[in-house]
DNA sequence: AATGAATGAGAATTCATTCAT
DNA sequence: CATGAATGAATTCTCATTCAT
């Protein structure tokens, strides 16, 4: 898995043969089926682990409800989580964006998504934003413009500043 | 090309066969390659055709300087060019993060963000920003976000109300 | 045919495109066509029309009997034909040892040679040799062999002398 | 390589295809990739090889030097070779006159054809001939106008006679 | 648990040839 | 006489997947 991400991240799903990733984990093309039924079936293993990953820390406390700091610490670690693993980042948004790879993983997307939508959704509603759905959806825009953006150059994105700018306009 | 477009945009650049697209455009196979000498080639049209129309709506005074009303035009052209093409912007952002795609157009990427990069720096400083290189960055990540968003569900992501926040935000 | 013959020499019979030759002729592919019902029809065209020139000066005085002026004749035109027409000869030669190519002028080729076997086998046996059949074949193998060097490398290949040779182990 | 000699020598390089090749050798097509990245490569892999098997015969010494002996056994061991693999040397003249495959394997054919210079220069040097160059350059042409016509109608040639007028006229 | 030779469906690409104009 | 857009059969090559060992 570690090395057909990072072969993925490099050259593309379609141009990464099971032969790059066979040779660069250094075993044979049939173990790999040994453990994964198909190239695709390895593809989704890796991303639904990248994706529990970065579950693990929404509402940590698990009640549905995000006070101003859980949401500071969500920016926080939202971000933190790209930073750490540059590659999956990627990779996810590269997946986001071939639609015949897309609707492989939808499900395990919709999985991410929709809790982190509810409560962002609540957030709004509880601080007295007039329209918490649409400011939902725009403030998820930026997350993704701002993820898409560092992870696009990561030496150059001011990505502790944009977080900083974030927690100001929120709180 | 028309057909390219709809077909890498529905199926993903990979999935879409020489045949397909021939097939939508009621032509042979070999005609394709009259016009194009490859795949890659007719991808790459398809991508430098629209980032050439999207150019024309930057700047339109071509004095380098942005006013307040030219930044509000900018953001209105801006996201109306998307809405008119979204197979196109569909297919810019999946070329965006497939690497082996990226490289191919690289050059022409480069062209479109640069001026707009310079303009977008320029109406910061003259306007009091303390860090205008970092808004600049900032405000073009919100832009792909929102764009990213709205191509990914154009039917119920709220275009128009984000367009007038982001006026709100930055006039 | 100019153009046809100069790049048959050049990159082979089957690299060379219709395309190639309309270009370098500077016509149409389509007027090709008409004056050649196909690729094949004009290689045969060129190695007839080449084949021809060579057969005018074997046994000019059209009796069948070869003097000894006439061999030392026949040596020196031979080898002037050669030089004259390098290309020509070079596509023979890349025609003889293709049989998928041979076959389509098996039959030109057969009409150049048997006269010419003929002639030379009436030559030895005037002159005494013991066996005229062999000798024959002999010298041909020595004729194709003194072509094939000669036009391998034209310019270092010391045609002259080796004609000089031919007459002296032949008169 | 045996299936693809054979159909090479009777179709031509570019008449015979992978998949008569494959066919031919009951293997897939995709095995035959598995072995020789191209076709080119298989067909320099098959002129390689038959190179190497010819260079064993000359010169068995090494010591550089030709005996009358030696040239005698040199001749008739070319030829055996040539009589013993008549499909490699047809391939082999195939490939001398078609340009665009020469180049594929100029390299092995040099590096057979330099040494055997040599020796021959050295020969005729050693013998007293008052032009070795020459003598060397009409003894290969010879040489090559034998195994040309032999090859040509190998049933009709007097290769063995040939082989006798040689060793008279150069012992 | 591990291998890698073998498969073959499927993809991109080429190019001689046709034909309406 | 001349064009060149259009065709599509044929070809090379790729690569996920299988399976006997």
């Amino acid at each position: 898995m570690e090395s057909a991400l990072k072969l993925f991240a490099k050259h593309g799903v379609y141009s990464t043969t099971i032969n790059m990733i066979a040779q660069d984990a250094g075993i044979s093309k049939g173990l790999m089926y040994n453990y994964f039924s198909s190239k695709e079936e390895l593809l989704k293993s890796i991303i639904v682990h990248g994706l529990n990953e970065f579950m693990q820390f929404i509402d940590p406390d698990e009640d549905g409800i995000l006070t101003k700091d859980e949401l500071k610490y969500f920016f926080n670690q939202n971000y933190k989580v790209i930073q750490n693993n540059i590659q999956h980042w990627k990779l996810y948004f590269s997946v986001m964006y071939q639609p015949q790879i897309l609707k492989l993983v939808h499900k395990e997307f919709m999985q991410l998504l929709v809790p982190m939508y509810r409560i962002m959704t609540n957030y709004f509603t509880k601080n007295g934003y007039k329209n918490p759905k649409f400011e939902t959806k725009f403030l998820i825009a930026i997350l993704d413009g701002i993820s898409l953006n560092y992870l696009n150059d990561p030496e150059h994105f001011p990505l502790d500043k944009a977080v900083k700018k974030l927690i100001n306009m929120y709180t």
